[in-house]
DNA sequence: GACTAAATTTACAATGTGTTGTATAGTTGA
DNA sequence: TCAACTATACAACACATTGTAAATTTAGTC
């Protein structure tokens, strides 16, 4: 996936229009409906080029979730806040992620808010998931979910999804608010958040 | 949808056996894989037969999942329980959820935990939500998101995609706790019920 | 400017889809 | 009881999509 080195710009440019018209075939139907006919020609490619980088949809989704997740982890890498600084109730990598999200807004709401397109579900999950982990050790036994003595993996189930949720609720709503708002008002949401404040 | 009159049994057999069939073979192949042959093979109906209950596989999810909730809210409705004696920290009208989504876990699991179904999500999201805003309704002013003055939406986006990945990842778990215990926890860990207990 | 990789064009076999026409079993009412 | 109607089941066909294989043109690299 190091894809610092020079690639031919024409593989680059195919798979920008196929990502494109992939995006924009997703806005006007169901993804079942979406064949590699329709892509073809809506990102004025030959449909035999369309093969020559993904061995079918399936293929092409996966590979596309990979390329997300890799955005969004160089997005997080880049200028590397102090993480521990959770100034006003919330967590600087949290705002970067949301803010990411943000910049990339309309790919996001269509694969998760207009059409849960389980793939590129599956994965984000994950990655907050490990977000949430993260940040959960280092409160260690501190956390509020220590010492009520909550099983940690019910912990999890919950404070990602919820997460994960309220950004799918955000975007559905075309993200009526800042990222930097979003990330407090979810900080503040956590269990056992409430006192501190 | 008042099934309560005699139904041809031919229709209810054939409807269950597809839906038997379509749960089968959706653990064993991702959705896009399913077609309509490979559901009357497994029902032991002939094809046709598939198109005279639905007019094809997107119609026949839909109605699914249209079943699907009023069987919830049958259940939810039977044996009306005191809904406001949240005893020991969680409601009964929860317990009942969960115990019902236990009693058919394996068509529960595949849909939303094995292999995220879009339409089955959606409609159960929006069941939770409902759930949810009920009950938030209900703490009225002195509810912990009212006094912090977080926005409803954003708690709503919060609260009910929290109950609903959480129930995710119990049933993707196998449901190593009782709909009881599970009840209790997500409980706790609602905002702001922190210091109440 | 020559070499090489990418994209295009055309063609074709295979599969899944959904329709049409027809047969059979079950239900209803005179 | 019988005839008409309805519901369920079956066989065969037309159509679109898929996946792949050539040969050719285009564009980027060195």
């Amino acid at each position: 996936m190091k894809e610092t080195k020079k690639t031919d710009p024409r593989i680059l440019r195919t798979r920008q229009l196929i990502r494109d018209a992939f995006v924009q075939l997703l806005q006007e139907r169901d993804i079942e409906k979406i064949t590699v006919n329709s892509i073809a020609e809506r990102a004025t490619i030959n449909r035999v080029t369309f093969y020559l980088h993904y061995r079918d949809i399936p293929d092409m989704l996966e590979k596309m979730a990979d390329d997300m997740i890799e955005e969004i982890v160089q997005a997080l890498n880049r200028s590397p806040v102090d993480d521990n600084a959770q100034d006003g109730g919330y967590w600087p990598k949290m705002v970067q992620f949301i803010e990411h999200i943000a910049e990339h807004a309309e790919f996001y709401k269509v694969i998760l808010a207009v059409k849960r397109t389980p793939i590129f579900m599956e994965r984000l999950l994950i990655l907050v998931t490990d977000m949430m982990e993260e940040n959960l050790e280092k409160e260690g036994n501190n956390s509020f979910i220590s010492k009520a003595g909550i099983p940690t993996d019910i912990a999890m189930w919950y404070v990602s999804s919820a997460l994960f949720g309220t950004i799918i609720g955000w975007l559905r709503n075309d993200m009526p608010y800042s990222p930097h708002y979003l990330a407090k008002q979810f900080y503040q949401l956590l269990p056992g958040k409430g006192d501190k404040g």
